[in-house]
Formats: C-alpha cells, structure tokens, sequence
DNA sequence: AACTCGGGGCA
DNA sequence: TGCCCAGAGTT
C-alpha cells in the first residue's frame, strides 16, 4: 500500500488533471439533489440532468412527490434505465421525509441512509453537496483507482475504501479530492482501455507498468 | 455473495 | 450488435 506522502503525491497529480472537477448534476436544493442522486445510480448525471427538470416541474416538492403516481414518475423517468426501482425509490424517499423529516433532507449519514434508494455513496454525496460536509463517497470509479494506484489493498470493501481514503487525505480536500478521483476513473483510468500510455501517474502505478 | 433492475453510450 | 455503467435492495 502506498505511504501516505506517496498518496498525497498521487492525488496532487490527479488534481493537477482536473482541477474544476465537480458533481455534474444540475441540483437546487438537498431535496432536488438527493432524490437526482438516488437517479444517478448506474446512470451518468448528463441523463439524469435530462430528466430531473421536468421530474421537479411535476413534484416541486417532497410532499408532491410522496403523493405522486408510480405510473407518472416512471414515464418521467423512464430514459434513464433501472426507471421502475428508482421511481419506487425516490418516490418511497419523500413520503419517508415528510413523514419521519417534516419535509426535510436530513444530514446525518446514519438518517440518510435509512431513506429508501439511499445507501453509503449516495449519503456521502449528498452531505458533501448540498451540506458542504467533508466526506468522500466511494463508488467503482473511486475504488477501482484506490485499488489501481495501490492507495488501498486490493481485498478492500467499500467501507474500507473510504476510511483509508480518509485517513491519507486532509480532511479539507475529501470532497474536492472525490470528484476528481470520480473524473479520472471515468476518463482516462477507465475500468477498460485505461490511457496508461498517456497517464502522469504512470511511473508510480504497479498496474499500469503491467498494462504497457 | 450473487442476482436484479435497464436504457443509453460506445466500440 | 454486444457489452458495460457516478448502486441499492432482495434473497
């Protein structure tokens, strides 16, 4: 496993590659965020940003959304894959905020989680994004890089994943450093085909020695 | 731990 | 055309 000196070495120059790296999603308010997040599953924001406009035209609001049609939220939604889990997610979302919340986006991870659709990845972008909570959310990208890079053993969960990242990471870079682990992954150290060729990391990447 | 959901993007 | 994908729930 990479010391942390040589990880902050390697997320420097993965900074220094996307410096303007942020969440894509087009999101409001923690409401409008988290139910595009839950969306964003297995799904790229740019879809997901194609549907939430009108998604949110319709059901402004938590309450709107508990009481609306499955039928409706699925025609809505219906571009952007996994369509019928995740109308039943958003919608079982907002009928447990108004109920439980009063209408309102909670901001402990332990609350967040409890809401259908939401699990680990999805709390932590939702702290960090409409909260500004430090928090780095794991997801494939962001594990196969760690794993890549040797920043974490290979046999790691995600839980794991997350609490190495944090530990090797000042606290003031978590979120910032998420994003653009999240860019890397998804453009140039991509699950196939990485761009080891043409990749500045290259000198200290074990896997990417492997893949020339 | 494996299986399921799923249309879009890309080779 | 075939294959994978910014996950989470269920079994």
């Amino acid at each position: 496993m990479l010391s942390k000196a040589k990880t902050m070495e390697a997320i420097d120059l993965i900074a220094s590659m996307y410096p303007d790296a942020e969440c894509e999603l087009v999101h409001k308010n923690p409401f409008e965020l988290l139910t595009a997040v839950i969306l964003s599953a297995q799904t790229t924001d740019v879809s997901v940003n194609k549907v939430t406009p009108y998604l949110f035209e319709k059901f402004p609001t938590p309450q709107a959304l508990a009481e609306g049609e499955l039928t409706e939220i699925e025609e809505v939604i219906k571009t952007i894959g996994l369509y019928r889990n995740k109308a039943k997610h958003i919608k079982g979302c907002s009928q447990k905020l108004v109920a439980e919340f009063a209408g309102e986006v909670p901001k402990t991870i332990k609350e967040l989680v409890s809401l259908p659709g939401v699990g680990k990845k999805t709390a932590n972008v939702v702290v960090s994004t409409a909260f500004g909570v430090p928090a780095i959310a794991v997801d494939t990208h962001v594990e196969r890089v760690s794993k890549r890079l040797r920043i974490v053993k290979q046999s790691a969960n995600v839980t794991e994943v997350e609490e190495t990242l944090m530990k090797k990471i000042p606290k003031e870079r978590w979120s910032k450093t998420h994003h653009q682990l999240i860019f890397f992954g998804r453009y140039h150290c991509t699950a196939r085909k990485p761009k080891c060729e043409a990749c500045p990391l290259l000198y200290m990447c074990a896997e990417g020695q492997k893949n020339l």
